[in-house]
DNA sequence: GCGCCGATTGGCT
DNA sequence: GCCAATCGGCGCC
């Protein structure tokens, strides 16, 4: 069972919630709760950054222009579903289907900011400090012991669930996607403003 | 088949 | 600030 700081209430995020454009929803994730149990080990956390990714009108997109491959057969599926992929070879990233049509888009989860689990966190990421356990989409999936095996399952019959966040007013603030080399000035990332838990500043 | 590049990270200069 | 690690996709021969 869940404990302290997010068991609260279980309003895990309704399909309907993705069915809207991926930068709506990129926006409205931040500062949601993302609850991981791995083998009944729990660790949780509240999404701080984002960022969208606009399916096959996006150059930035893995799945530009329609093309479809294994990896990205699940920004093929329904809104809701996880699509998760090994970036640079090493490094676990999670996405969350949206939109109603196939290949509409998706979002990428770029920061959070832990909140339960933190012994089990700072043991998966190594000992890092504390800023740095879920700071950036590595880090996050590591944190949380995401990897492949989430890759297209349905977020709530999965191992890690989206829910609903406290309701309390934030700051989020707009600014361009990082780290990529294509559609470079779309304003599709959105991050807590000010927050210590994001990826970085810029 | 071969080489380059990427939605990254961490270690080193 | 620079760069290696590591591997799937992609372009090109």
């Amino acid at each position: 069972m869940a404990s302290s700081t997010t068991s609260r209430r279980a309003a895990t995020l309704p399909v309907s919630f993705f069915r809207r454009p991926a930068e709506v929803v990129a926006r409205d994730l931040v500062g949601t709760l993302i609850i991981s149990t791995v083998r009944g080990v729990v660790t949780a956390g509240r999404i701080v950054e984002t960022e969208a990714y606009l399916g096959h009108r996006d150059p930035a997109s893995h799945a530009f222009a329609n093309r479809r491959h294994a990896r990205n057969e699940n920004l093929y599926g329904p809104a809701g579903t996880w699509y998760v992929y090994l970036s640079y070879g090493m490094h676990w990233c999670a996405n969350l289907v949206c939109g109603t049509t196939p290949n509409e888009g998706a979002v990428l989860l770029r920061a959070v900011e832990p909140l339960d689990g933190l012994p089990t966190m700072r043991r998966r990421r190594g000992g890092v400090a504390d800023r740095l356990l879920a700071s950036g989409p590595g880090r996050l999936t590591q944190a949380l012991g995401i990897t492949l095996s989430l890759d297209g399952h349905a977020m709530r019959a999965s191992s890690v669930v989206v829910q609903a966040g406290r309701g309390e007013e934030l700051d989020v603030a707009t600014s361009l996607r990082i780290g990529i080399t294509k559609a470079v000035d779309w304003p599709l990332r959105f991050a807590v403003r000010g927050s210590k838990w994001v990826s970085r500043t810029a």
